[in-house]
Order: C-alpha cells, then structure tokens, then sequence
DNA sequence: GGGAAATATAATTTTGCATTATCTTGAATA
DNA sequence: TATTCAAGATAATGCAAAATTATATTTCCC
C-alpha cells in the first residue's frame, strides 16, 4: 500500500481548505508535512492532485476533485472500522458476575480471571464461591450469570443448560505410609472396613457415597467435615482415608503431613466440571465471552 | 486515526497463516513487525484479537473473528482507492475538461465530440464555452485541462503552452449587392470610410482593430456586438462592413439575409487556433489523446 | 529432560514524519 | 516599476515509529 490514511486525511483537509497552511493550522500540523503529504500522494498515483498558485492557495485538478469524494469515503469507511473494532472491546466493559463451587474455585478461577483480564481489559468478572445447594439459586435469582459447578449438582434440572468443561475421576487419599497405598491402584471393596472421612457438602456428599452404594458397599463414615484442606489433613494424620475429585498440586497438607493419592480400580462415572447456565435467559456479550474463553482454557487444560 | 491500514494487512496476514512467522515470510518482513503491529492494534481496540498458542501458533479470538471480514473490506476500499487514484492519470475511461472560445466552438467542438467518443469510448470530454479573459483562468484554476482558442489571446504567458492547430485569414463580411462587392479582393484601405461592426469580444476586438491599425487605418465603427451571429446579420442588413476569421457553411444569417464574403489583399498576420494547456502541469492521458485526436483532426481538416 | 517451533522481548538501525528556518513565486500595492 | 505580502516548496534537523537481528520464553513432542 503505497500510500496513508494519514496522507489522506491531509489531501482532504488541504482540499477543503483550499490552502495548506490554513489545512495545516486546522490539523495542528506545520504546513511543510501537509504538503509533502499531499506531493507524496501526487508521486504515488502519477496525478497532479492540485494546481499550485503560489499566492492564491491551491486549486483541485480534474483529477483531484475526482479523488476527493473517494478519499472522503475512505476515510469514514476507516472511522467506521475503527468505531467497531473499539466498540468490540467497549461492549464487553462492565461487570460480569460468576458463581464457582468453592472446592473447584481455587483449581481454575485465578488463572481464569487473569486470561480474562489479559483478553477482555474492560471486563469486571466478579466470582462468588458457593455451595451446590446456593449455586443453582444464584442463577436463578440473578446473583450470578454463570456457574462453575458439578455436574451431579444439577440433576435434572430442565432451567439449566449445562456445558461440560472437564472431567475428573476420584481417587483415593491415604496417609503416607498406609498399608493399602502400596498398591498402585484400589477398589472400593478393599475399603469397606477402612474409616472415610467425608467431604460433608451437599450433593458432593451424595455424589461420594454413591460411588460407594452402586457397588454394594456401605463405607464406614468416621469423620464430617465441610472443609477440603480438613479432608486432607484427617486423612494425612491417619484418621481413615478419603476419596476426591480435584488433586493439589502437591500432596502435602497445611501442616505439613504427607498423602499418597491413588487412582480407583471400579469403574466409576467420573465428576464433570460444568459451565451452567439459566436455559431461558439471554446471553450477555460479557457472559458469551467469559464462555468461550473458559471453554478454551479447559481444552488446553485438557491437554 | 489510531491504526494504519499497515497494521491492519499484517492482522489479516497473521489471520490467514495462523501463525505471525509464516504472516512475516509471507509479507517479506520479520516476524516482530507483525507481533508488535497486531500487538499494537489489540491495544488501541482494547481487544485481544488472537489466542497465543506458543508452540502452535495463533487462533483468532471471538473478537480477532468479527474483526477480521470488517479488516478485508476496508483494506479491499483501499485497493480500489489506490487503483483509482492511479488510474485517474493513466485510463482514458473518466472525464476530460476543456475550454473552447465561444466563437471557435460550433465549428470544431462537436465534430471533435463524436470523433473522441468513437475512437475512446469510455472517455467523456465536457465542453465549457468562454471568452478569451476567461479560458487562460478556467487552465490555472483547473476549471479544464486544455483549452481551444485564438493564439492572440495569450499574448506572451509563460505558464501556458499553445500548439498550432489551424490558421485563419481574416476575411471582409458585405451586405449582398454592396458596391465592394463586385472586387475578388479588397483592401483595407478601401474600407477606411465604411461603417464598421465589430464583434465585440475582448482579445478578438483589439485583434481585429489592430489589423487596421498596422496598416495605418483608422476604421470608423458604427456597432459593436458581443455576438457573432449578430454581427452577421447587422452587415446582411446594410449597417456596414465587418472582418471575421472563420466562415460558416453558409452565407445566410438568422433572419434569411445573404452576406458576400471577401478575401484581404494586404498582407495580414493570420489568426492560430491553438490548443492551450498549463506548462507546468503533468498532462493526464486522457489530455494527451484529446490533443493527439484534435491534431490529427484539424491536420485533415487542412487538406 | 532435551530439542524444536512459535511468539515475545530487547537492543539497534533505519526510515518516516514532524518541526523550524529559509527560499521562491506570483499578486497586490504604492 | 519596485516593494511588500501571502502561500507553497525546500532544506536541515530532531524525534518517534518501524524495521531488523539476536535472545528469551513457552509449549509441544520425542
């Protein structure tokens, strides 16, 4: 492209002025860069775009005054463009509000709100930790317009369309040193006279037991707690085993113990990570954005 | 204008290619001037436009998608801009303006109208009609790009360049059965006592007196008339004696007089037409083919 | 864990654009 | 006719954008 929107714009304003100091004083420019703008212009196309006279200003060629409509519709077609590449950006400011299950929340959410940040700078995504009982609500109330949650929090719910973003199998957690945790991998019959120690929120509870009862084993509940990292310190000071869903970076607890993670023989319906939302409602630009950004961020992470 | 239509044909390369290495080879420029240009693009636009996939190149974001077939029309308009633009001094397709003396016009212009149409098809010549003051204004200003008239009418203007198409000797307009009439020739001396009509035009009139003048006459002028028709018939009817430099098909006027036309015996400067265009201007092609077709029409004009 | 592929970043050179100052030209004016 | 003035072109120079090369970083893949 031999030649400038800029030198554009100086061709229009000199030809509407009639003169280029006065284009140049209108452009906050110096009269120098407008008209080699506009002789630039001249050398490109091989036309003579003005008649110089001297005192009297410029006047437009045939050719020129030919151009000038053009130039004029090619810049408004460049302000056009600009308009909507910013406005692509624009609508995408203001807040978004995200509900996430509290156990997922510190697995994804972090490295989600920074990709979001990064692509979408105007963007506010605020998230709200819950329970599976408070997240379903939290849509349907409007407190959140996407959800991050289980999916065998949502049962059959026909208000929310729920999209699956990833997959993860229990396992088994054991303290460092357990009998059973020389064994690569384990059933849950090895384990039904072994204490568990339940990870004690709604539907995840349901959800862990079942594991359990759909092949016949009753487990020996010996501890409750509704708190994760409390599971893992239980389970690593030797007050039975557990079975999770997510695994930390590192098998080592807050104070300081040691677990040892095991992967199950049965085979189990895996837990899905989805992305819910309200079936009825129509999708905000921010809400489509953060989807399909988090989409794409699990698809890598699957990888 | 925040970006460059610059930026934006290295945006849509990186599109194309996926990847900003393959874009830089492509463009024949190094990958960092595509990164930093889309770079640069994404924060003016405040939006990410591709996803960075290290390893794999780059996706195009929501938002890089939606902006991408806006980025091809506008770089498309611009082509179009340029093509124009450099066609306007090359293609004869387009319009030609052109200034004719009154008086020359409807002797020449039309038959050179239908000759250029024929011979360019695509070319519109359009004919503006004005007086000798006027023409050499209409050139600088850019009002036309050639103009036709009396090579008098320049006098000494460096900024014009007048090329000879045809001479014209003045010749003796008389009421049929006036006594000077019965001569093949006359002389101006003859007529020294006769009432002169002048055709009253600036330029022409002191043109015409001053063919009296350099032979020591002092001409007695009983009219004067802007109108060369008018001229015509004040003389069919008796009122006096006039000089004109061209001769129509006909010696008839409007009104159905008959005139008798005679050539000068003195020895007279003849009056050129002269096809007149700036000196300092670059000539468009269009310009150039009219005055090639005008050349060779008034060349055969001559036979 | 190491190599390859792709982009980003850093440092440097080059180019383009802007500026100020000066020159040229034609028109208006005295 | 000489002078002044207005407008554009040209020249010299500084700065900022964009190009380049070289290097770092990240991820994939073996």
């Amino acid at each position: 492209m031999p030649f400038s929107l800029r030198q554009l714009r100086y061709f229009v304003a000199a030809a509407e002025h009639g003169e280029v100091s006065a284009a140049a004083r209108a452009l906050s420019i110096s009269q120098p860069s407008v008209s080699a703008a506009i002789a630039d212009l001249e050398g490109q196309f091989g036309v003579q775009l003005f008649l110089r006279r001297h005192a009297q200003g410029m006047a437009l060629t045939p050719a020129g005054r030919r151009l000038l409509p053009e130039a004029r519709s090619l810049l408004e077609h460049a302000r056009e463009f600009e308009s909507g590449a910013a406005g692509l950006g624009q609508a995408l400011a203001g807040t978004l509000e995200v509900g996430c299950f509290v156990t997922i929340a510190p697995f994804f959410v972090p490295r989600l709100l920074s990709g979001v940040r990064a692509r979408y700078p105007g963007m506010d995504v605020r998230v709200t930790e819950g329970h599976h009982e408070e997240l379903p609500k939290g849509l349907k109330s409007g407190a959140f317009e996407l959800a991050l949650l289980y999916d065998y929090a949502i049962g059959a719910d026909r208000d929310l369309l729920a999209e699956p973003l990833a997959e993860f199998q229990p396992y088994i957690l054991l303290p460092k040193g357990h009998r059973l945790a020389r064994a690569a991998k384990l059933s849950l019959t090895d384990l039904a006279k072994e204490p568990l120690v339940l990870l004690d929120l709604p539907s995840t509870r349901e959800y862990f037991l079942s594991r359990f009862i759909a092949l016949g084993i009753e487990p020996l509940v010996a501890h409750r707690t509704p708190s994760y990292e409390m599971v893992r310190c239980l389970v690593a000071n030797g007050h039975g085993y557990s079975m999770l869903n997510m695994r930390p970076a590192e098998d080592l607890t807050y104070d300081g113990k040691r677990l040892v993670c095991r992967p199950i023989k049965d085979p189990l319906v895996p837990a899905r990570v989805v992305l819910v939302r309200l079936a009825g409602a129509t999708q905000t630009r921010r809400a489509a954005a953060f989807a399909e950004f988090t989409r794409e961020f699990f698809t890598k992470e699957a990888d």
